[in-house]
DNA sequence: GGCCTCCATGTGATTTTATAACATCGATGA
DNA sequence: TCATCGATGTTATAAAATCACATGGAGGCC
């Protein structure tokens, strides 16, 4: 992931991930914007909590909860599974990361602290992840829901497949 | 089903599961549509596998591996999870049914026999499950991806919410 | 301070979902 | 005939998630 591939100078704020970038940057900036948030919304930034999106925020993959259930524990936190799952759901509860359903997994937010609705792309080679927006209630599953009244609260967007670095490789 | 017949104009053909339905016919037009697909593919529609299909075609709504495998033993077949797994993974694989991530289950396809990319709405309420037809090259994933350089090889979208027939109890 | 309540954390045990590994059997065809 | 292949079946185990209950700290209230 060393050589960004393509010409654009700069990466676009939403889409991307699987580009180059400052990734300390990744997690400081989720750290605080979840301390932030918190704070604004007097909840609790608890130690398990902030390590536990620490963990997420180290990668741009997707980790299983008995993943992170390791790492905490590595860290002298709890070492039983709802340690782990309630950590995990504090944290996508808050919109700081997200459960990917394809592999039951977890991811940080790209964006935290906004209200969102994400996609997903998923490189089955690599397992590196990338989130982009979703527009849910555009496009054909949206038109379907109003002719169907069904109402959308909320929306699984999932893209498998092969991301710019492996594709390359894959041709070489 | 070589091709998509249907001839009805009061079930939109694609959206719903959700509207009243004769539903003895979804069952009829499954089991025919995989068989006919199997025959042209030489692929073995075998007693299991058609059974599994029938079970799920009785509902609209997504049952979970082991709920197919108690009806599977209950109809005299295998009694260990492999052999409704398998039967599963075949109908997922050649387009018969759909796994919801979501939910870790299954459901028969709305539209056998045609390629497509499914899209699921989820009523929380009632569990019920309808399928409808994504457009994932379009819209704000499609850009996201051709934007990043990622090849969407599959899609999972799923929308989680309330039908029609819920949200109106609701309102009482 | 003493007390109560809330919420977060911790643990052991269990449930639910999914796969691994290997034996058997029938159909196909050299 | 017999080698091969794919489907089915079994036992056992792995992976993911939840239940049930105990402990302990932070605030509010008397």
């Amino acid at each position: 992931m060393t050589s960004p591939g393509h010409s654009k100078a700069d990466t676009p704020p939403d889409a991307l991930g699987f580009a180059a970038h400052d990734h300390g940057h990744c997690v400081e900036a989720g750290i605080a914007a979840a301390e932030e948030h918190c704070a604004a919304k007097g909840l609790q930034f608890t130690p398990v909590r902030r390590k536990a999106l620490e963990i997420l925020l180290q990668e741009h993959r997707a980790l299983g909860a008995y993943e992170v259930l390791n790492r905490l524990r590595s860290a002298g936190f709890g070492s039983q599974p709802p340690v782990a799952y309630r950590a995990l759901d504090f944290l996508v509860a808050n919109g700081f990361a997200h459960k990917i359903e394809r592999l039951n997994a977890f991811i940080a937010c790209a964006h935290p602290g906004t209200t969102h609705s994400p996609a997903f792309m998923i490189c089955r080679v690599c397992d590196s992840v990338a989130e982009a927006s979703a527009t849910p209630t555009r496009g054909a599953l949206g038109q379907a829901a109003r002719d169907a009244g069904f109402r959308i609260e909320r929306t699984v967007v999932e893209a498998e497949g092969v991301c710019p670095a492996c594709a390359e490789k894959a041709d070489a």
